[in-house]
DNA sequence: GGTCAATACCTTGTGCGCAAAATAAATCCC
DNA sequence: GGGATTTATTTTGCGCACAAGGTATTGACC
């Protein structure tokens, strides 16, 4: 092996800053890669992967704080508001004022939104058949980006007073 | 270990679509992560990080046709095209027609755009180092989301010549 | 040498990512 | 109980992702 995976790129400055030897490289036109292979998948029912990651905690939790759809889909609260109206214009989730706090929204899946999880059921496997991974190699990848992403939320934190605790 | 990892997260449609076992969200949300982990470094170099991604291809090779830096930073041309005007009007890069072949341009460093490559040079390493990872969990890590990225370009190609192949 | 398809690049339109600022309701606190 | 602070959500503005369609140049083929 040459020069495709050198011994030590962090060795020094001029190999750290090659393309090849960048994981964020790997890990950012990845992403991108899955979100257009979801596509396809997504279009019969008329989803964007961000709408559908929504609709995913929907289907774990009805009638829950955007809030907390913040947490569980770790999209930003202003790129959740307006995915909330697409879905909201397709019939798929309505929004109901919370009784005992007046700030809050409650997202309640329609029953066309809820029947929807059926003909989404088989898009994970769909997916994972895409790649050539083993369950194993998929586990693992998905506990590495796991650790990756808490890291590097914890040193960029929404909230200052999470900062190096 | 009760629910957190589940032994079989592919054994039944309920639990594949449950947002924990989905490793696209940890790739989507860890990608998105890295990208904002990035801003305040890439901040005093007034670059975003596609950006930064084509000057780093440019560091490696100057003066190269527009297809070059779509296949090296894995950018679509349609993005690349306004990334670069503002690389342009940041009087980093340069556009060049190139003379054996009138539809190329060629993208050419400024001085001030090959000087920024010092001090870039400290920003990979500073990353990492947001990260509790090993060297040898990053590159798995790398070479995980590299076969995932082949694995699914390959299935979804540009060129549906490729298709299947 | 003139069509015709392929290639390199650009434009347009929609949706997302996110920082920063705004709004409005709840809570703290004296 | 009234003003200050916090919390939940929305708005605004800019940049990116990308599909679809457009333009212009090149090269292949007849």
């Amino acid at each position: 092996m040459p020069d495709s995976t050198p011994s030590a790129p962090l060795s020094d400055a001029s190999s750290r800053l090659l393309l090849r030897n960048q994981l964020c490289h790997s890990l950012y036109s990845a992403s991108n890669a899955m979100v257009r292979a979801y596509r396809p998948l997504l279009e019969p029912l008329g989803l964007t992967y961000p709408q559908y990651l929504v609709m995913l905690a929907l289907w774990e939790h009805d009638a829950v704080p955007i809030k907390q759809l913040v947490e569980d889909t770790r999209l930003d609260a202003g790129t959740l508001t307006p995915i909330l109206k697409r879905l909201e214009q397709k019939a798929l989730v309505q929004r109901r004022k919370s009784t005992e706090d007046e700030r809050q929204w409650l997202i309640v899946l329609t029953d066309p939104g809820a029947q929807m999880r059926e003909q989404a059921s088989d898009i994970p496997l769909k997916l994972f058949c895409m790649t050539s991974m083993s369950l194993e190699q998929a586990q693992q990848l998905k506990q590495a980006a796991e650790q990756i992403y808490h890291d590097v939320v914890r040193r960029n934190p929404v909230d200052p007073d999470q900062a190096d605790t």
